[in-house]
RNA sequence: GGCCUCGUAGUUCAAUGGAUAGAAUAGGAGUUUCCUAAACUCUAGAUGCAGGUUCGAUUCCUGCCGAGGCUACCA
């Protein structure tokens, strides 16, 4: 049982004695007590005036008597104003410091059962990946391995959009321009050479447009009508009907694309168990619509249209069978959500989407559920907020979007010539080197992702946004290094890593940091129920600055007294598993020496 | 227009309705014969505006101002 626990036992003992009043202990509120005051947890007790008809301080005064007298584990406490702040004896931190080292699973619950299939990444094919990619790659990764960490089994899945006007446009400009160029023959990376056609379609269209403005069309019809874009659709429609040639020449593209997303996600460091592909799903949901119809949820409109009425719950309607008889994006996700609910029973499904798309699944979850789904309720949209650069939101027609493999290979050179500059290379074969150049270009890169709030959107200046010192990723990766330094001289030194607590009085960043390691799991079981890495990498961030501290103001080797040697060792042997444990939460590496 | 987010130090981020609103960075001042100075210590600096609910509001409610998003028989 964890110290909080403990003590909300006790005081829910205390209200019954004193107060004559049956407190349930996780109704009891106990908080970490700020820094100023003495003791580490602290009761509130406004809230429970009218329980125990007192004023607070009264309040306060009276629980943490009784709490000195009877508790096992409280050994002093103050009251200031209503807050009743509670000392804990050094032996209950030093023996809660020996449980958790002996728990090689420390904050990872048991197994509860739950399947969750978390969806992420899911691009489209006719462009090279981005900063945003990037933040919903690290999000969706992180956050399934938070929900395994939580006791969840975890399914990843991506759905590829493979397939529409978007590559089409790609292929086009590719049939028109390309001249028989691979992504060998001109050594390009092939999403990046899919990328450039799109590019080039909208550069052309445009040009179009124009030559028909001037031509005296008015800049609608312009649109619509320019050549390039009805080649496009057509070539739309040709894949429809699966003509032989455009599905070659988009399995061609496609493959391509995979190979330079492969790549990417491989230096990511990012994985799935499953990909769907949308050219497999988009005809999906038309029996669903079909369904719908006869249990009168939907309704057909006089020209052949299928629609669902949402007004009454605030929403709008929303067409899901067009009058021709075809499906929309909504259509589809039904179907889509239906047949990964039929391949792995989950309990509960995790769109990492982008909030932009919020109505959408608000309206999706919504149908799912007046249809009568039963997995409609264990549906999530994990709403991550877009990342910004200073010159406002990235659009890749504009060319302002911030490509990942470029951020990546930017880190990585930045991280080589910190770490040059510092000098810390010493007696690092090549190979050693470059691999740390990687673990802490990536690491700094995913921190500065995960340790925001996903729900919030957020900015990127690319030329000082990622620093390497301060709230960092390498920040805390040279802790850990710090602390394996340690590891590594105590055991020359043959320092044993168990101590008698009885004869140790802690000093105040030693309980601090015992503090902060035992709130470990309850960090773990807020960032799976809040879907929020951020909670783990502000947690992570906490505990490594006050290992820093700790080194700063004590010595641990220069200590006298071996019984605080080992003690001291062994608390580092704590900080740095559960720094490794936090930050592999959030796909970070942490190196033994940098 | 309607609906949904969001406004916190110069800047980028924190704060289950709790105490004197925390960090980082940029600024100022320091720390290395001592386990890695990518570190540590000190200093200065913020809740858009106006009301309301509450013992207590950055947090909840209303209005205003400001920023962004959604509002396709596109995906």
């Amino acid at each position: 049982m964890s110290i909080e626990q403990r003590l909300q036992e006790e005081v829910s003992q205390a209200f019954n004695q004193l107060f004559d009043f049956k407190l349930k202990p996780e109704e009891v509120a106990i908080q970490p007590t700020r820094k100023e005051f003495e003791g580490s947890h602290t009761f509130v007790t406004f809230q429970y005036l009218k329980i125990t008809k007192k004023s607070p301080e009264q309040s306060g005064q009276a629980i943490g008597e009784y709490l000195r007298q009877h508790s096992d584990i409280v050994q002093d406490f103050n009251v200031v104003k209503g807050f009743l702040n509670l000392v804990i004896a050094d032996n209950v931190w030093l023996s809660s410091l020996n449980d958790l080292r002996k728990n090689e699973n420390y904050g990872q619950l048991p197994a509860n059962g739950q399947k969750v299939m978390v969806e992420y990444s899911s691009p489209n094919t006719n462009k090279p990946l981005h900063l945003g990619h990037l933040r919903n790659n690290f999000i969706g990764y992180s956050v399934s391995e938070i929900l395994k960490a939580n006791g969840y089994e975890v399914m990843k899945v991506q759905i590829v959009n493979d397939r529409g006007i978007h590559i089409c446009k790609s292929m086009v400009a590719y049939e028109k321009f390309g001249d028989g160029e691979t992504p060998e023959s001109s050594n390009t990376k092939g999403d990046h050479l899919i990328g450039k056609y799109y590019v080039k379609f909208d550069q052309e269209y445009k040009k179009e447009i124009q030559a028909l403005v001037a031509a005296g069309k008015d800049s609608e019809t312009a649109e619509k009508t320019a050549p390039i874009l009805l080649e496009a659709q057509d070539t739309l429609q040709k894949w429809e009907r699966r003509d032989q040639k455009t599905v070659d020449l988009w399995k061609k593209m496609n493959g391509w694309v995979y190979k330079g997303f492969d790549d990417t996600y491989h230096k990511m460091g990012v994985d799935f168990d499953k990909y769907y592909y949308e050219s497999d799903t988009y005809l999906l949901g038309k029996d669903i619509v079909d369904q719908g119809l006869s249990s009168k949820v939907l309704y057909r409109n006089d020209d052949g249209s299928v629609w669902i009425d949402l007004e009454e719950d605030g929403l709008d309607k929303k067409l899901l069978l067009r009058s021709d008889g075809t499906s929309v994006y909504m259509t589809q996700d039904l179907g889509t959500a239906d047949m990964r609910h039929q391949d792995y029973p989950f309990d509960k499904c995790i769109y990492v989407v982008g909030n932009e798309q919020d109505y959408h699944f608000k309206v999706l979850f919504l149908i799912l559920k007046k249809l009568g789904k039963d997995f409609a309720d264990g549906l999530h949209h994990l709403s991550y907020g877009m990342v910004d650069l200073p010159s406002g939101k990235m659009k890749s027609r504009e060319g302002t979007v911030v490509d990942a493999d470029e951020l990546i290979a930017d880190m990585l050179e930045t991280a080589t010539a910190k770490t040059k500059e510092l000098g810390k290379i010493e007696g690092f074969t090549t190979k050693q080197a470059t691999a740390l150049y990687e673990v802490l270009g990536l690491g700094a890169l995913k921190y500065f992702l995960l340790k925001v709030d996903p729900k919030k959107r957020m900015l990127f200046n690319p030329s000082e946004s990622i620093e390497f010192q301060g709230n960092t990723g390498p920040f805390i990766q040279y802790t850990h290094a710090r602390i394996a330094a340690i590891l590594r001289r105590a055991k020359e030194l043959n320092v044993v890593e168990d101590f008698n607590a009885e004869s140790i009085s802690l000093q105040s960043p030693e309980r601090e940091l015992i503090r902060l390691l035992s709130e470990y799991p309850l960090k773990v079981r807020e960032a799976g129920e809040n879907y929020s890495p951020s909670v783990i990498a502000q947690y992570v961030y906490d505990l490594a600055k006050e290992y820093n501290r700790f080194y700063a103001e004590l010595s641990i080797f220069g200590e006298e007294d071996q019984n605080i040697v080992s003690f001291r060792v062994a608390l580092s042997g704590a900080v740095t598993q559960v720094i490794k444990k936090g930050m592999t939460l959030l796909g970070i590496i942490v190196p033994e020496r940098m």
